[in-house]
DNA sequence: GATGAATGAGAGTTCATTCAT
DNA sequence: CATGAATGAACTCTCATTCAT
């Protein structure tokens, strides 16, 4: 009995959160009304304040939310057993889906930190989001395939400002994912690598950059090992 | 007598400007108040809308004069008889550093685009500044030192996308410029580049990354000489 | 409970258009404040807007009411079993005082018409109303009393226009309700009656005037008969 | 050149009213606006001041004038030797006229006595324009063509009443001006017709409505004689 | 006299938040 | 727990009027 009752909160706590997401996502957060966020979560407007102090908390938890579902999702993402640079792309892919689909609560998401005395650190949530690319550059640089002398978050900088660019960029133009931005920025990133050298005399009709870049850590591989 | 007269208005119209500049970036779109911008440019409200129909258009005139100014700093920050490379550094430096001043007013950019009918193409004055990078590549295009096979757009969502997401970062830090962001980027272009070196009798003012740039080109030349 | 709620509701909103009705009527249309009304319904400014989406549509609620009100008290002023001419002095002493006690309502009600795309027809309130006038009439015709040649709506311009002229003069001069210009009225009306008699049994509680249309009424029919 | 002077004043002050009748005639008191205004009658906004107090004495000097113009085209349309009748006739033409081509003005016209103090007296030009029909009955009363007995007052209300109310149907349905609404007004007055006929030798142009009376007459006549 | 830029009080309306039920 | 009617502060924008030129 308890359990359904806890059950049936925490499902309009969910209900709740994507019903806000959904309209902070399409009218910004201070075109969103409290009184719509109700009516799509199918509760009365005072019900939200049992669950969320006031508009700026809720929209604390929608962002809260939604970085960590991103993240969830980007693990779900990566090939555990994959390369370096799958990963990598994967991420890419993911994350460049990502802020198409959701470009709003991206852009909203700064809203979230203006809090009286908050000196202005970046969300938590988000910095978890980061790691995931940071955890497999790291991996990256352990297996000595990435320069250790580029800072991380630099490259950081690089990744995530490219992609978000490049969202912005084709969401003004209403178009959608577009495989060649991760290509280039993967190529990109071969800037980053160590100066062991790539392999001589490669297939000119490369398909997808997975492909040589396959190859091309094989060939580490067999060399390191 | 009408010129004394017309100057004032100019100069208020500026003044105005100024202002709602400030208050937009400040406070954000919604959070602006007409009353708080009257009192800075120490205006009545009403007189506002002598110049402006209304907050919106406000806003509008506030962007399109920020991009405006910003253009013509980058273009002033050029040198003019520098080399591409050394033209990139220039701009990457300008454009980093205005963002970091001027952060709020990028992101509300945006906003400045909601009119009815305008099914989402990137305000004029955005593409004139980014035309700006593109001058400078294509000029290094068409000296054969950059390869014409990059599409010029995927460069620019690098160049763009990695100062803004580096200036956001900063800013969110409450830290100012960071010249080793500039080095990071610039040898990162070098991966666009042709192994045709850079012509001969550059200006030599190239400083830090420049020097080593310079080097490279130098070590090229030898090469391919 | 629901019942004490639902009537909560019904006595606010008709507090309200009480309010209303009483400040449109001193101050006029745009000289009405919505802050005035909700003082004096003793509501908050906001709640207007739960019951009235603005202004103007306030103004309307005010004016439908007021027609329908009209029409009721019409109805009830009226001997159901009366012969025409007393109906018909009845109506016109019901609308004589209802003008001069409200006379500003009236004025108000071609603004309640202002809505985009009504190319200008009465408001179905007042065709209501006039109707009332109308079957009386019809009834007339229908016992021959009254020549069908003239048009309905002519005999109404007369009796409408008569009334509303004397009751704006009256209301002008600060006076009150005046018998003489009734009975001026209904022996105008005679000008439209057919030498044929009324039918004989109707009642005899006819006071003033009606006592002198009644002896003429039985003079015909003996000169008839 | 002070007469010119004094008439370019004149002119101007002329337009201006003009100006300002059709504005208040098109958007109504409190819709005029005195930018508008200024903006037909081709001068500053400032300007107006000069000629008018305020907006209230702007309104109080359109009304006035539009009532002594009304008057002055009444008397202008009377035959001088036409019958009363005709005059009548003449007088309800002109005014059934005037009031589809400026209802706006004639209902604006109780705006006009909103002064502190008035305890509502009717306007002085207005008192103007009722006496052309007060003189053409009185000169039928002094013939002895009118029954003394009924108020002067009360015939006014039946005559003015009527086609004001008639005129106002007429704008409401978009409709133009429709004789048999006179004709049926003037055979109504013949009710208050004593059986006295009228003097002979009276002009013949009567059309319409005029012979049929005029044939009523002639008859009265033999019968009397 | 004529101008029109400037004023600023005041209007209608919105909406996050509360609290009696 | 849930409701949703009620609140009222705060906003943008208007426009009659003024006054320096």
């Amino acid at each position: 009995m308890s359990t359904t009752q806890r059950q049936r909160l925490e499902a309009r706590e969910e209900t709740l959160l994507v019903a806000a997401t959904a309209v902070f996502a399409e009218s910004g957060v201070d075109g969103a009304r409290m009184a719509e966020i109700a009516r799509r979560a199918d509760i009365a407007e005072g019900t939200i304040y049992l669950y969320h102090k006031n508009k700026q908390e809720l929209l604390e938890a929608v962002v809260d939310r939604f970085w960590r579902e991103l993240t969830r999702g980007a693990l779900a993402a990566l090939s555990p057993q994959g390369s370096v640079t799958q990963q990598l792309k994967e991420l890419a892919d993911y994350h460049l889906h990502s802020l198409i689909d959701d470009f709003k609560i991206v852009e909203i998401t700064s809203r979230a930190r203006e809090r009286q005395g908050e000196t202005g650190r970046q969300l938590p949530q988000i910095r978890e989001y980061v790691r995931v690319f940071d955890a497999i550059l790291e991996r990256g640089i352990g297996l000595q395939q990435f320069d250790a002398s580029t800072p991380v978050w630099q490259m950081r900088d690089v990744f995530y400002g490219t992609l978000e660019h490049s969202a912005r960029t084709l969401v003004l133009r209403n178009q959608t994912f577009d495989a060649t931005v991760i290509d280039n920025l993967l190529l990109l990133f071969e800037r980053f690598r160590q100066t062991t050298p790539e392999v001589a005399g490669q297939t000119k009709t490369e398909t997808s950059i997975m492909d040589a870049l396959a190859r091309i850590e094989s060939h580490l591989t067999k060399k390191s090992g």
